[in-house]
RNA sequence: GGCCCCUUCGACUAGCGGUCAGGUCACCGCUCUUUCACAGCGGCGGCACGGGUUCGAGUCCCGUAGGGGUCACCA
């Protein structure tokens, strides 16, 4: 089986790109054929050079190796379209010389009156084929005038077209729902249309799998298939990835940009996961596989159609699972660091780090999260919650005797904290919680920390016996004023809000 | 609007004529517990509707409804 993947570089990565680009290496993979990588660049004025290599990145990064393509070449190169512009123009004019296409010389103003026209008739059409009556004789002497023009594929326009799609019944599309597609525009270049049909002939691809908004169009590839003589390949149209609101996953309008989930701390083995599960389900039930238990398993009657929303809080759940789970923890502290730098922080050993990795693993599930959640590992200068606060001013008298235990401490291991602790609790007969969150709120200025024990250990005697003393020092100041700059904008934020809206004050002050 | 595709818990799905309609996420509860998590246990909740076919339909057929896609010299 040899498949592609054709996107056209106009933007970020698309979900939909990742999505189908994982369907069509698995089912190349599964009969140990190729996968191609095609890049789409025939609409100039949409052409963003950067977004090919963005989707070079993703692929590499997804571990969705293509066999070839325009970075590594292959036996059918070149694989960007506008290079092979020469190859469109001649079949283009093999299919004129045979009349099976034909110069259409509208304007695009003219083009556009001629659509409204047929909207208003209720047609459901874009163009009526007008130009297909002109003369041979008068459409070369045009051309050889230079007007402009442009080709397009003469269709029938009764009988049906018959698209053999792998993952439904045969769609049958009345012809005269089929307009006379423009294959070469008037600059020279093929449109998705003959390029597509040309480039998927000649690379020898045997199933052209992609997103189901092609249904509409794929006659027209039939249609032109029969033209240029050659062999179809197997259709196969993948449901479309939606957005909670159930239309199609859109850059404008949804989070769809591969690059972001990135940023967010997603891995790929969890994205790959994730898509795996949309549309198509392992036989044996698993809710997470690899993709070689992918390829294994993989067969076109396990995908099921209906399209599939993208779930923010799904994707979490396979991150954290493979967080978890699956890396091993010195991985996942190397895919952390970069977050981890990129929020101020440094570390002196990676022992120290894999240790807050650790630590803090259960309570995550993207990797940008562990940059969010162990500010009190890396900066001594943490603020307090208002809730730690409170446990730290209920606490102070505990926080002074623990102060005094923990410094005679010899050995600071595990055992020996949590013994200390422990029997201090014990010696003060109060509940554990009473003494517990006031260290807590001293060691990392939040009440919803990892157990306190964990969080010593990690950071030491010195740190600990400071951050008992800091929070100490606190009370004693006066712990509200212990950002007094950070009260000082709450406040101004305050009165912005009361400016602004000024019908709540009036009621306010009504009652 | 025309044409086409689709339809099992809120979400992702299993099911391929006989199932108490199963699992996962989310949500709720309980257990564990120094907090938050994790983990374990339990709960909530579904075959869009109407006709057929059949001894028997979530499964097959037809219709209706709903959702989606598409109607470019974009892909």
């Amino acid at each position: 089986m040899i498949t592609r993947i054709a996107p056209s570089p106009t933007g970020d990565p698309h979900v939909g790109t990742a999505y189908m680009s994982l369907f069509d290496y698995i089912a190349s993979k599964k009969t140990s054929g190729k996968f191609i990588l095609r890049i789409e660049d025939t609409d100039q004025s949409r052409y963003n050079p950067e977004s090919e290599q963005k989707v070079i990145d993703m692929l590499h990064w997804l571990g969705l190796i293509y066999d070839e393509g325009p970075d590594i070449g292959g036996p059918n190169a070149p694989y960007k379209q506008l290079a092979r512009k020469d190859i469109y123009q001649k079949y283009a004019q093999q299919l004129l010389d045979q009349g099976l296409a034909y110069r259409a010389f509208e304007t695009p103003k003219e083009l556009a009156e001629i659509r409204l026209d047929l909207q208003r008739r209720k047609l459901s059409y874009g163009y009526d084929g007008r130009a297909s009556k002109i003369s041979k004789e008068e459409s070369d002497k045009r051309a050889d005038n230079g007007e402009p023009f442009v080709i397009r594929l003469k269709t029938p326009t009764d009988g049906e077209t018959i698209v053999k799609d792998a993952l439904r019944k045969e769609i049958v599309i009345p012809n005269k729902e089929v307009t006379d597609a423009v294959i070469l525009k008037a600059d020279g270049i093929a449109t998705y249309h003959l390029a597509v049909v040309v480039d998927d002939h000649l690379m020898g691809v045997t199933h052209a799998i992609r997103g189901e908004e092609w249904i509409s169009t794929a006659p027209v590839h039939v249609l032109l298939y029969k033209a240029l003589g050659w062999d179809e390949p197997v259709w196969v149209h993948m449901p479309l990835l939606k957005n909670a609101s159930g239309k199609k996953l859109s850059k404008r309008r949804d989070d769809a940009n591969v690059d972001s989930y990135r940023q967010q701390g997603i891995v790929p083995e969890a994205l790959l996961n994730y898509l795996g599960t949309m549309g198509f389900s392992m036989p044996n039930g698993k809710e997470f596989f690899s993709l070689d238990e992918m390829i294994a398993n993989f067969s076109f009657d396990r995908i099921s159609l209906g399209g599939s929303i993208f779930d923010m809080k799904r994707l979490k759940h396979y991150n954290k699972h493979y967080l978890k789970n699956v890396l091993d923890l010195e991985k996942v502290a190397e895919l952390a660091s970069p977050f981890l730098k990129e929020a101020g922080y440094s570390w002196n050993d990676e022992d120290y780090l894999y240790d807050v990795v650790d630590v803090l693993l259960p309570r995550v599930d993207t990797l940008k999260e562990i940059a969010e959640q162990s500010n009190y590992f890396f900066d001594d200068n943490f603020s307090y919650t208002e809730d730690a606060k409170r446990r730290l001013e209920a606490g102070q008298k505990y926080l002074e005797g623990l102060e005094r235990e923990l410094s005679v401490l010899d050995f600071f291991d595990y055992d020996d904290v949590d013994d200390c602790i422990r029997s201090y609790v014990k010696s003060q007969s109060v509940k554990m919680g009473e003494i517990m969150m006031p260290l807590r709120a001293a060691l990392a200025g939040t009440t919803q920390a990892p157990g306190v024990t964990d969080i010593s250990v990690i950071l030491g005697k010195v740190k600990v016996l400071e951050r008992i003393g800091r929070a100490l020092s606190f009370l004693e100041a006066g712990l509200l004023d212990d950002k007094p700059e950070k009260k000082k904008e709450e406040e101004k934020v305050k009165v912005k809000k009361e400016k602004q809206s000024p019908k709540k004050k009036q009621k306010k002050d009504a009652s």
